[in-house]
DNA sequence: GTCTATATATAGATAGAC
DNA sequence: GTCTATCTATATATAGAC
């Protein structure tokens, strides 16, 4: 295993869970098994470590997105699967969106994290809109609105969810927030 | 000015800013203007200061809900009222609720805290209950659901809506999240 | 690449003078 | 109530040996 994507591994795990300023790079330490001074070898400053942490995080997650949209699921099954993304995200009530979780703290960002996380953002936004568009010709989705307005709401409400789960340390918290979304979706 | 209520306001301000992390007795010292250890004469530790903070906060919001409840107003301009609550406290994209703010650190609270923090969610969400099915009856809401999942979901959302706007500094961000749920009221 | 040792800054907190 | 002075812990980060 390498020593530099263990220590993203560690680092991604500690900051979503606890945000970008509850874990040190002594927790590191611990977890990998070097010292802190080893860690600054592979990554000089801890600003450094978190651009890279979501620059992988948010590579992965477009991806799995790309992946979802060439799928040819219904609009439904999509809404369901990108649903399913933030709760597997949160790991029995114990973790954020890697993006949710550096927002909680904006002005801790460096500014080019902060560039990162909103370029991801605005993607996953039109991705949304692209999906509930698709939504209004296959229909199904019930009641479709506005897919830009549709797109905004859904991804605060996931977000929101996951801020509930957490709170209770429950996946439960996420199913009932996120229930009323679902029940519009039809095959 | 109180000196007391001085710190209780630096604090609140800071914390929903910048996260419980983010501020220091330091930083309070420069806003109020006496010295840190003064300021352990009047909250010995961080932690007492933050339940204080929750107490007051949370007996707040509350007062503002059950004046809201005994408007007399319909389902819908109570609903709009509740957003508008949410709306207000982003202080132009900059704040979060108090504990929206705490929960991003959920184990950085002290046990104090966390409760009074889950009872003030429990209660809240209560009241989310009653005014959807208030809905039911009055017809000022469009196409009522089950109130308890209506009411997990609307919280979520203007959860969701807080993080979303003070990503971009920018209110905006959350009318737009908050657009559909709106357009569901009638008078 | 990893180590020991250390530098430097800042955190929350306490003692005791005024 | 507020101050100066200080304690202790921990943070990020660097220098230089191995």
């Amino acid at each position: 295993m390498n020593t530099r994507t263990a220590l993203l591994d560690a680092a991604e795990q500690a900051l979503r869970s606890h945000g970008q300023n509850g874990f040190s790079y002594q927790d590191l330490s611990k977890t990998v098994g070097i010292r802190t001074a080893s860690i600054h070898y592979h990554f000089p400053s801890k600003a450094g470590l978190i651009v890279a942490l979501i620059q992988r995080y948010t590579a992965d997650v477009l991806e799995a997105l790309e992946d979802l949209g060439r799928s040819g699921s219904t609009a439904g099954q999509q809404l369901r699967d990108f649903v399913g993304i933030y709760r597997a995200a949160l790991n029995d009530g114990r973790c954020l969106c890697l993006c949710v979780a550096l927002l909680m703290a904006p002005d801790d960002v460096s500014a080019d994290g902060l560039a990162e996380i909103h370029r991801f953002r605005a993607k996953e936004l039109r991705w949304l809109e692209r999906l509930f568009a698709q939504a209004q010709a296959d229909g199904t989705i019930q009641n479709p609105q506005d897919p830009s307005a549709e797109a905004a709401a859904c991804l605060a409400l996931v977000e929101g969810a996951q801020i509930n789960a957490r709170a209770n340390h429950d996946t439960a918290a996420f199913d009932t927030a996120v229930e009323l979304l679902l029940s519009r979706t039809r095959g």
